[in-house]
DNA sequence: CCAGCTTTGTGAAAACGTGCACGAGCGACC
DNA sequence: GGTCGCTCGTGCACGTTTTCACAAAGCTGG
């Protein structure tokens, strides 16, 4: 289920508080959900609630990393060292998490060499030495759209598995391999679309921004 | 409709390649979805295509940009200018597709004033005169976890009613205000779990990266 | 003008996710 | 030890989404 990881952060925050039991219904009051839906996910791991009482934080907090496979840190490595590549490689939370940049590459020699994040940038063709020394399965795309099939292909030929996709177009992929988009403009439009629904539902009251166009998408 | 944007894009690349008309198993093909499916959601905006041929490309685009709302920019406030605030700011995929960053403010005095992305970071207190200023209807929320609800809070109360808010956290807002979520450690988290399972279904074939345990969450 | 091929638009069925409601089990208190 | 109150686990029903299947409609070529 998609909805583990966010009980997982509720849970660990609660744990460092020293909160030692927890009900479904203040789990679902904490992750905006719905009581029932909690109990349902969390039965899906196996009965370890107790009733009338609710659920061990500290062994929640086990069970879901267990189920999640964040028993270990899991090394990640980022292809792309422009804007995002470099954002993403600084960005403390992934390693915080549990999820190290274990290197990252770009095909451009002017960025080869360089230090993002204490990570130093290697080339595209390095991909398989860098997977292999850290045994890495999860890869991260930080290209621009039209090289994101060819960083797609280099990660899987180079043995990664699983994939988080930033940039914005759909890439093909061998079975067995998992693939998770994010496409920021997307979350954009489709708060674009609340936007206009909103202005249009109210009749027209104001006129947002300029009326000028925006580019091709 | 969620899946509008990922047509619009499919068929605005399809566009400036020249291509005319296309029919819903073509798109399906690019966006990897069900041929049916996407003709329900094109009859969703209208009975736009022609039997036997297809549908028209620059007039498709139009209608979702349409009822998108696209057919104008829509400026886009960041609060924090940490290190993915910066990012965003720099990333020109915002402008590019319509979301051009009218403003970008943080507590820190000493980020104040420094400038990201072309766009000088001014004061949160200055948050409401940045949205009147180009009337801004769309905040990013790119704050530490603990940040964000006050981030929210001061976005809503200076008129912002969308937020895309990619702290770790769930956040409280009005009735009326839309709210999309991205969190990337959740996605790798999600990544982890499918390569746990292959693990566990493969049999135990390897151990990846190093068995230490990772951070509080 | 007609026959045949192609592709849309859409009703009907299946699958899925969600929420309610209630029995079952556990702790607390007397 | 018994009763009471609380909370989990889960069967069932509901609404939504996805898929199938097919009739209607348009283009093409003769």
């Amino acid at each position: 289920m998609a909805r583990l990881p966010v009980y997982l952060r509720i849970l660990s925050e609660r744990f460092d508080l020293g909160v030692t039991n927890i009900s479904s219904e203040e789990l679902a009051e904490f992750a905006g959900l719905n009581a029932a839906k909690v109990r349902k996910d969390l039965s899906y791991l196996g009965s370890y609630g107790t009733r009338g009482v609710g659920y061990d934080v500290e062994f929640l907090v086990y069970q879901i990393r267990r189920e999640l496979g964040l028993t270990h840190d899991w090394h990640v490595v980022i292809v792309g060292a422009g804007n995002l590549g470099q954002a993403l490689a600084g960005y403390n939370g992934f390693g915080d998490r549990g999820f190290p940049v274990g290197g990252i590459v770009d095909v451009d020699e002017t960025k080869v060499g360089s230090v993002v994040g204490g990570v130093r940038v290697r080339h595209l063709d390095e991909l398989p030495q860098v997977v292999a020394a850290r045994n890495i399965s999860i890869g991260v795309i930080a290209t621009p759209g039209p090289a994101a099939q060819e960083a797609a292909d280099a990660l899987v030929a180079a043995g990664v598995t699983s994939l988080l996709n930033f940039a914005p177009c759909v890439i093909g992929v061998p079975h067995g391999v998992s693939v998770r988009k994010v496409d920021l403009a997307v979350e954009l439009q489709i708060l674009s679309y609340h936007e206009q629904r909103r202005a249009t539902a109210a009749g027209l009251r104001a006129v947002p921004g300029e009326p000028r166009r925006g580019a091709t998408a």
